[in-house]
Order: structure tokens, then sequence, then C-alpha cells
DNA sequence: TTGCAATTCAAACACTTGTATGAAACTATC
DNA sequence: GATAGTTTCATACAAGTGTTTGAATTGCAA
């Protein structure tokens, strides 16, 4: 086992770089003079630059998955399995929000890391953000018990605008910020999370959505 | 001036590599021995391989933008200079998916890069959407007219919602798919611009929105 | 201490990348 | 058909990349 001191300098370091600079100009070189450690610390100890990325990525987002699961689980249980989608919906984008924003001073290296993977999309991570499919499919599994009466394809639909709102908010918060003036305050997580679970909400449950329309329609 | 014949190749190949494989790994080499002309010309006829790829994005995102700024325009007018809000959200998302979804097989080498655009974010790309900003102050502004009782947060938050929506559904449109079996037809694009803008419009018009939560206050 | 494995290190390797050069081949004008 | 301006081409350049190597060093157990 020894030290395992280099090992942690590079994750911490690479972290802090990466979330500072985004992955297209940090170098392998730029990693190790920052920990402090031998160019080959890397290969020796993760195999290869993208696997650091990768252990980087999985470790933060088993940590939100954990996080979401939580929620979700404790909600439904309390509900006797059938939770209400508002905390459903709020289990699935409260933890990634609140990682991710915040006041900027004080967002963690790991939040801003986060943000870099979100919006830069680095082979590794996109491998390891496929496999994501089935953490989802338990969040479709809860609504579907939540809102017995709606079409799969409408809780499909619904799950994909509440992920939608949260990533595109977080990816694009500095472009929020700026076309509002600063009038939406991306500083007060709680409520983000409100908005986006309120319209997700809204979304789901909405009148029977008869979508249909070629040549365009009335009513909807 | 003279034959403009090599030039347009390396447009024709470098979107075409780029939209098949990304961003990622197509080289300068790569293009031009797709467009059977010699590696210098890149640089001779575009000045370096950046500004070929913002070449390539701004034509494309100029096309979307007029399209949208048409419609939004030509709805305004008939309304007398106050368009509904829903055909406002239309020819705000509406150009966007249209241009980047609908059958595969049948989608444009255009298409395919726009949605490449959107999910790699290059550097010289990214300088570009920077710019996007005035160009969405004008839809917020319509939504003003339409909205007029509205706060302008709300406005931006609708307006970056629908965004979000579009973009999110663009990008993850085969995570999608395959979570949803299937189910969710992401080739009836009319059927997706209307959830898009349906959901869009619930989020603006809902009854005031008293976005709050735990510990925190009420009134908004 | 001795021995052996784990770790660190400097150096080099093997490539790929975008870009620059300068001569050659065109093209059109007079 | 000579000239001047464009455009093409083969080639070289310079720099940067992740990775490998093999020897030195360290740490620990017998």
């Amino acid at each position: 086992m020894a030290s395992d001191h280099t090992r942690s300098a590079i994750l911490a370091a690479a972290e802090r770089l990466y979330a500072d600079r985004g992955f297209g100009d940090v170098t392998l070189r730029d990693i190790v003079a920052e920990a402090n450690v031998n160019l080959a610390a890397v290969n020796y100890h993760f195999g290869s630059k993208d696997e650091l990325i990768a252990e980087l990525f999985v470790t933060r987002s088993i940590a939100t998955n954990r996080e979401r699961l939580r929620e979700l689980k404790a909600a439904e249980e309390q509900g006797g399995g059938r939770a209400p989608i508002e905390v459903i919906l709020h289990a699935l984008v409260g933890p990634t929000l609140r990682g991710c924003l915040g006041p900027e001073n004080q967002r963690s290296t790991a939040a801003r890391f986060m943000i870099r993977a979100s919006i830069e999309s680095v082979p590794p991570i996109r491998r390891i953000k496929n496999r994501e499919i089935d953490h989802l499919r338990k969040f479709a599994g809860a609504m579907r018990r939540a809102l017995p009466d709606r079409s799969d394809v409408d809780i499909y639909w619904g799950l994909n605008f509440a992920l939608a709102m949260a990533h595109h908010t977080i990816r694009e918060s500095e472009r929020l910020t700026k076309l509002s003036d600063g009038k939406c305050d991306l500083d007060d997580v709680e409520d983000v999370v409100a908005r986006v679970v309120s319209v997700a909400t809204m979304a789901l449950t909405a009148g029977r959505t008869e979508a249909k329309t070629p040549s365009k329609v009335a009513a909807r």
C-alpha cells in the first residue's frame, strides 16, 4: 500500500487544475508540477491520463448518485413505497445543483470540477456518463409509481426535461447571469432547485398532453 | 477570387468529418485527405484550423438565428407588435430542433455538425456562442411584451428553461431513446417542439411561482 | 544488516499536432 | 507569349503530447 501520498497529491492537483482551466489545456506535466511529483508517477499510479480523469469523475459522481438515491429512498419509505412527484424530482436534481452552484467564491474544487465535466465532455467522462442509464431508470420507476396514470412516454419526457433544466442551468450559469444582468440569482441554490422542480412537476402533471401535429394543430 | 473550389472542398470535408467523428480526433491531415487538397491549403485559405471551425459554425448558426428572427418578426407583426408566448417560444426553439433532430438517416451533414458542436464545445465555438447574448435579448424583449405582468426574473428563467430543454434534448437524444426503449420518438420533430413549447409556456404563465423552500422565505 | 519489493526519478522515446517556407504550377492580363 | 498575381505542393519545422524505461532510492520484514 505504501504512502499513498503521491497518489492523492496527484488527484488533488489534477482536480484543481481541471476545475480552473478545463481539460483542454492541462497537461500531465502541469499536473505533476502542481503536485510536486515526478512525471512518471501518473502512469505508475493510474495507468494513464484517461484513467486518472475517469477516477476523478467517478468518485464525484457516485457521491452525487448516492445522495440522490438516499433522498429518493427516504421519501419512498416515508410514503409507503410511493413518494410525491415533487419530492422525487427534488431528489433527482437537488444534489447535482447543490453540488455545482452556490456562491462562486465558496464553491468547492469538486463542484468546479463537475461543472467543467458537464461543459467539456472529454472521452473518458463520456464513457462513464453512458453507464448512468441504470441509475436513471430507478428514478423513472419511482416517477411511474407516483403518477400511475401517466404514460411511460410522458414520464421519460418529464425526466428528460428535469435533467435538461438542471444541467443546462449549471452549464450556462455564467451566461444566464450576464443575460439577466444579475437579476437571476444563481447563488440561491434552493431557489433554483425549487424552480426546476416546479416546472418539471407541471410538465408531468399538466392535463393529458395529446401530443400530435404534422402541419400544426390547435389545442394542447 | 479564383476557383474557390479548394476552399469549399475543405469546408465540406471538414463539416462531414467533424459531424461523423467529432472535433476531438479529426486532424488537419484528415481533412485535407478527405478533400483531396494539400495540407497547406487550410492555412492558406482560412488562416488557421480554429478559423476554419469558426467559419463552419458561424455559417450554420447565423442561418438558424435568421430563421428564428424571421419567425419571431412575422409573429409580432401579425399580432400588432405583440405575439402570443407560445409562438415566441416556437420561434426560439423550433429552428434549432428542426435543424438537429429528425430521422437520423436523412439528417443533413449540417445538422450532425451542429449536434457535435453542441456536445463538444471546442474553444473557437465557445467564443462565438458567447456573442449570442444580444440575439437572445431580442427574444427576452418579445417575451416581456407578451407577458407584461411577469417579472424580468421569471422571463429570463423561462427563456433559460426553454433553451435548456431544446439543447439538452438534442445533446442527449441518443440517451433518451435508449432510456425510454425507443418510446420517445425523437424523429417526430414537431412533437418534440410542441412538448418543449408547452412546458416552457407553463413555466412562464403558471400562477405566480412562489419558489420557496424549507427554511426559506415566502413571497417573491 | 540483508534482501526484496514498492516507489521515485531523470531521461528519452515515439508520435502527432498545427503551422511556415519557398519553389513550382497555374491563370489571366496586357 | 511574357508578366504578375494566385494558388498549390512537398517538405520541414518546432513544439508539445502521453508513455516507457531502467536505474536509483526508499521502506519494511526477516
